[in-house]
DNA sequence: AATTGTATCAACCGCTAGTAT
DNA sequence: AATACTAGCGGTTGATACAAT
């Protein structure tokens, strides 16, 4: 029953990629699009296991790769998304366009740790070092017991509104337009504007049609819904009924604001019972403003 | 110049959730 | 339904580069 297995470990290479490998795979996967891992090592000649491969391209040989020092905002952005998810590598990598899990992590790991000592923080908790410890070991997650201060939850909400929109830029790079936009996106945004409100694009409601909201609900939102396709009305009823309290103007979990699929950051928005009960909420105002619930 | 210590990061390892058989 | 496997994730390790002595 079931498969065979994906490369026959006793014949693969171990250790760093020569030159020839990595022209190999990128040679492969040019040709042929990332497709299966498991096949592909024999497919492109390559005497490594499917894992390495996928690992490898993702890694380092992708082309969209964002290569280089990362920059100050970058590093905010990090903190921040961070004090929201945990050690969530591959979400917080999803949001910083061009950088991988693996890239963040280890930069996590060398460079903010330290950074944030530096200014007194506990890198896991984001409390300051002398204060008590939070109930929960490991970081505050959004279903965690040790819920950050509403006024850094509000930060994190910007910090990722404003990550989302530069995954915007990032996800539409396919074409020579999009490209170019997001090679522009700098210059577009000298400073990013966390000051937003994410909250009601994401399932955007037929009745929600103020245009006050509507202006209020920017750059974040589309990206937002532009991560969670929902693009034709009838898909946005599907998400009305699918999250009757976002339609009927309740609060709604932060997570699902931010733009993660309910099975991302959330799970339980997903699975409590009664996920309201647990989880910290976030109530778009006019204005801009936030209610932390 | 040689040695030792430290920082960095690519790659590996082990685990889990989802899926194919 | 049970089993075997894949893809993906986060933690850890090891090789290399660089700095200090």
């Amino acid at each position: 029953m079931g498969r065979s297995p994906c490369c026959e470990k006793a014949h693969t290479n171990k250790g760093a990629w020569t030159k020839e490998e990595d022209q190999r795979l990128i040679a492969y996967i040019r040709a042929h699009g990332e497709g299966c891992w498991r096949t592909l090592p024999k497919a492109a000649g390559l005497l490594r296991c499917g894992k390495s491969c996928r690992l490898r391209w993702i890694n380092y040989l992708r082309p969209d790769l964002k290569r280089g020092n990362f920059t100050e905002e970058e590093d905010e952005l990090i903190i921040k998304l961070h004090a929201m998810l945990g050690n969530k590598w591959s979400l917080i990598a999803g949001r910083l366009p061009g950088r991988t899990d693996n890239e963040i992590k280890n930069y996590w790991n060398t460079h903010i740790k330290r950074k944030l000592l530096s200014r007194g923080v506990d890198p896991q908790t984001h409390r300051p070092l002398g204060a008590a410890t939070a109930p929960t070991a490991g970081h505050p997650s959004p279903t965690s017991a040790a819920p950050l201060e509403a006024s850094s939850i509000t930060d994190a909400a910007k910090a990722a509104a404003a990550a989302a929109s530069m995954k915007t830029a990032s996800d539409s790079t396919e074409d020579a337009g999009s490209r170019s936009a997001a090679s522009t996106y700098d210059e577009h945004h000298p400073g990013l504007n966390l000051d937003l409100s994410i909250s009601l694009a994401f399932y955007p409601s037929k009745q929600s049609s103020s245009s006050t909201e509507a202006s209020s609900t920017t750059t974040a939102t589309t990206a937002a819904a532009t991560s969670n396709p929902r693009p034709s009305p009838a898909a946005a009823s599907e998400a009305d009924a699918a999250h009757p309290p976002f339609a009927q103007g309740r609060p709604v979990c932060l997570c699902c604001h931010l733009g993660f699929q309910r099975t991302e950051a959330c799970g339980s928005c997903q699975t409590a019972p009664n996920p309201h009960a647990n989880l910290r909420y976030f109530i778009p105002l006019q204005g801009g403003q936030h209610v932390i619930d």
